[in-house]
This record gives C-alpha cells, sequence and structure tokens, in this order.
DNA sequence: ATAAAACTCGACACTGTGTAGACTTCTTGC
DNA sequence: GCAAGAAGTCTACACAGTGTCGAGTTTTAT
C-alpha cells in the first residue's frame, strides 16, 4: 500500500520512511484503541507520529489506507501463527488446540480484529482481507468436522455448510466477549468448543 | 427520537410532520440500499423526502438520528412480530417455527438489520437497541433449550451461555447470507437449525 | 381574527479531507 | 566530493459535509 517506493535498493536496511510507516501504524492502533475509527482524524494520526498532515499522506493516500495497512500487518501475523496448526490430530484435541491458539489471537489482536470486522462492509479491501481469513478457518474448521465423521458435502447439515456457521459463531461470539474481558473470552471459548464438540458428534 | 412535539393533542390525526416523518425514514431506507451508510448524506435524505437540510434538521439533530429512528422503527416491528412465539410449544416444533420465522424477518428488514449490527459499535443508542433485541432472543432460545432438557446455571456448556452463542451464530450466518440471496439464507437457516438441534441433544 | 405552534428556508461558521508546489535531506554513480 | 535525482517534509489552499441561526410562512386552536 506504501505508495511511492518504486526501486528500493537491496541493502538499504531500514530506511527513514520504514521507521515512520511502523510509528504511523502503531499510532493508529493505539488512536483506535481509545477514540475509535470515526472519531480518530488523519491529523491527529500525524501528530502522533511526529509528522505534519501533508507528510503523512506521502506514505498513504487516505485514512482508510491507514487502518487497511495496519489491519493487513495484523493479519499477516495470524496467518503466520496459525500455519503451524496440528492438523493431523485427533479431533477432539485439534478442536482444543484450535480453541486455545484463537483465544490467544483475540487476547492479542482482538482492537483491530474488532475494527477489521467493523469496516469489512464499507472498505472493500479490508472486507477481501478478512473474508480470506474467515476461509482458512472455514477450511479448518472443515477439515476436523469430517475427519469427525461428518458427512463431506455441500447440503447444508454437511460439513462446509456447518463450519460456515461454527466459525461465524466464533468470531461474533469472541468479538463481544472480547469487549468484556478475558475471562469472559476464556468463558465464551469453552461455550463455542462444547458446540464444536457437540456438532462433530463428539459428545452424546 | 423526533425533539420537538411537546403536546400532541389527542385527535390531531396526521400532522403535517409525521409525513414527512415518515418520508423522511423512507427514503433514508432507500438510500441506505444503494448508497450505502457513509456515502448517503443528510442532504441526500432531505432531498428525497422534498425538503431542505435545514427543515429536516427541525425533525432529526444529525444524521445518527434519523438513522436509530429508522432502526427503532424496524425493530418494533421484530418485537411486535415475534411476541405471538409459540413458547409452549413442543422443542423440534418451537425451533423449526423459530428459525422459520426469523427467514422472514431477514427477508423483509434484512437491510436494516445490517445496518444496525454495523452501527451498534459507533452509535450507542442502536447498540443498545438491538443489544435489547438479541437479549429476547436469547432468552427464547435458552427457554427451548431448558425444556429440551439442558440445565439451566451459568457455566460455559449450560443453556444461557450455549443460548447466546446460537443466537450470535445464527445473528451473523444470517447476516452474510442475506447479502446474497434468499436460497443461500433458506441454506443458511437449515444448517442454524440443525446445529441448534444437535446442541440441544435432539439428533443423536 | 389572532396568537401560538408547527414548519420551512437560505446563509453562515466550522471541521476534516485530500492536493499542489516549494523546500530540505538523504543516496548513489562517477 | 559532488552533482542529480529520489525520498521525505512542510505550508497553504480548495472543497465537501455538518450543524446552527434567525427570519420568514403556514397551520391550528380559540
Amino acid at each position: 500500500m506504501p505508495g511511492h517506493h518504486p526501486t528500493r535498493s537491496r541493502r538499504a536496511a531500514e530506511r527513514k520512511g520504514d521507521v515512520r510507516e511502523r510509528a504511523i501504524l502503531d499510532t493508529c492502533e493505539a488512536l483506535l484503541a481509545h477514540k475509535g475509527y470515526d472519531a480518530m482524524t488523519v491529523g491527529d494520526i500525524a501528530q502522533g507520529a511526529g509528522i505534519t498532515r501533508g507528510a503523512l499522506y506521502f506514505y498513504y493516500g487516505s485514512k482508510q489506507e491507514v487502518v487497511t495497512a495496519l489491519v493487513a500487518r495484523t493479519v499477516e501475523h495470524l496467518w503466520e501463527r496459525s500455519k503451524a496448526t496440528a492438523e493431523a490430530d485427533e479431533p477432539r484435541r485439534a478442536i482444543a488446540a484450535a480453541m486455545q491458539r484463537t483465544v490467544e489471537l483475540w487476547n492479542e489482536h482482538g482492537l483491530v480484529m474488532r475494527t477489521a470486522i467493523d469496516l469489512s462492509l464499507t472498505v472493500p479491501e479490508i472486507g477481501e482481507l478478512w473474508n480470506h481469513t474467515a476461509d482458512l478457518f472455514i477450511a479448518a474448521i472443515t477439515a476436523v468436522l469430517e475427519r469427525a465423521g461428518i458427512q463431506a458435502g455441500t447440503a447444508p447439515d454437511q460439513a462446509p455448510a456447518m463450519a460456515r456457521a461454527l466459525c461465524w459463531m466464533i468470531e461474533r461470539t469472541f468479538y463481544h466477549a472480547s469487549q468484556e474481558s478475558r475471562e469472559k473470552l476464556q468463558e465464551a471459548s469453552a461455550t463455542c468448543e462444547h458446540i464444536w464438540l457437540t456438532s462433530a458428534g463428539l459428545i452424546t
């Protein structure tokens, strides 16, 4: 998204602009925390990053672009973190592990994730980013369900459709719980895990 | 929310202002459909309702107030519609009925409901309206779960917590599906119903 | 018929956005 | 070590949308 770096030479580690870019994103994240997206102006971001509005527009073309970059940075971290999924595990264990990892992700990045969800509709690029992320999770859930004996297929009571619904359940439940406290998040996780297990036929 | 009607006499059926108010809300709903909340300006709304911006501010203090009123109108309709719930029915039948009714609600009011959800965070009044609505649904789901034999209590695998998660699952799944098509909505409904039944222990 | 209310309008001040152009500071090839 | 150009920074401006004000017009009740 940073628009103006046509040729970045091979050894110029840490240009001044890279530091600024990071400062902008960090400031944006901080502001998001106590002002919220709407209240936060690009002037605020610039000031927080120690530059003027004009200078900020050198790096990002708009407020939306800044936030999009922030979401992209975070989401990238999510993927990184989730790549190491113990896919080949026994279903019950896989589910527990997945839920635990998700709790950690929301504890660390809840704020940005909530913002991403909120802006999915209005900022198409963020929507795409978030949908892609959701699809990864849905695929993972589908895999576990199938390994637990749920039929693969496109009917509403078969693995992919159920995985989609379960994914949205987790997203939404965590979205709300992460606004409250870490304890609520942990409880919410237990509830979601229970429903997931039941749906997979792993609890009578 | 219409701020300036200190005394409305008892028989004055259909003041001019009432008609305007309705026109404003209708226009707002229409604009929401093809422009979206952000793109829609209060000038647009006023123009659509056949008055000037200045006149609109006589009825509503801001764009947010207009949309809040629209959401309130719709949500009131939801409650109306849901009061007639066949609470005393056999669980399986109650679940099927509830899901069918929910599909109808989303078919009719999907747009406003989606907007309400999107604005829940940024507009506290809408958030409250929507949370209250959700609580009604959660209570209804809890009742069904308990009648199906799920323990009442506050633990993560007991009725209220599960009802909450199921409610968010339905909300989110319908939110996405209603953006696509009526067919998707129907399928999504089937999936949610299946998970609900399973969680209630009504499907092996 | 008249006074109060309900209602309407155009003009204004303010805030935030995004752009233009001039200026300074780094980098790099020679 | 020194030009040339890329990278970075700034002030000033034009513009769009919001919300307010005060002066008017219409409706309603008496």
